[in-house]
DNA sequence: ATATGATGTAATGTATTTCTTACATTATAT
DNA sequence: ATATAATGTAAGAAATACATTACATCATAT
């Protein structure tokens, strides 16, 4: 199980580690960002590119200041 | 002609402004970015949320560190 | 005034995100 | 050991991002 992103490369996150730090769990993170328990399952998986809305919510939901805090975007394994 | 996003807002850029201080034009961009100029246009107009890799591609053609200095995501008329 | 390059509009199609529902597995506590 | 909470998996539908093509308008230069 590789959960890959349609683009091929998993999308890395860093949104369980931090929703731990908060001992929140993926329902409570849903609901503070508005959408279902599956979305942040597939997010903490890196099964998909999200919108940047729903990037910047999630970032601001586990009190981060920036996108990049949460979502790692510059890979020395790959260019996007 | 408001321009706006399924979710009721328009998205505000900085994309056109940035651009045009690289003396880039649209297809130019959408060129370094890997999309068509379709998209350049829509996005420039807000008349969507853009995928966050997308987001992060803009940014950086445009020479910008974080992607909150090209979109505008915090906004005291709405919230998202 | 006209040619050319840059930007905008519109319609339609495809790809991918996100939702919905339902069930399975794992962890934690009692 | 069993109940309960938390996490995971899967299939299908819905919404929306992004592509494609073609044409229209605006700006600038000659």
């Amino acid at each position: 199980m590789k959960s890959l992103t349609p683009f091929g490369e998993p999308m890395k996150t860093r949104i369980k580690e931090h929703r731990k730090e908060l001992k929140m769990t993926q329902e409570e993170l849903a609901e503070a960002v508005n959408v279902t328990r599956q979305t942040i399952i597939a997010l903490e998986q890196g099964r998909y590119n999200p919108s940047l809305i729903l990037a910047y919510k999630v970032t601001k939901a586990l009190k981060k200041e920036y996108i990049e805090d949460i979502f790692e975007l510059e890979n020395e394994d790959f260019k996007y």
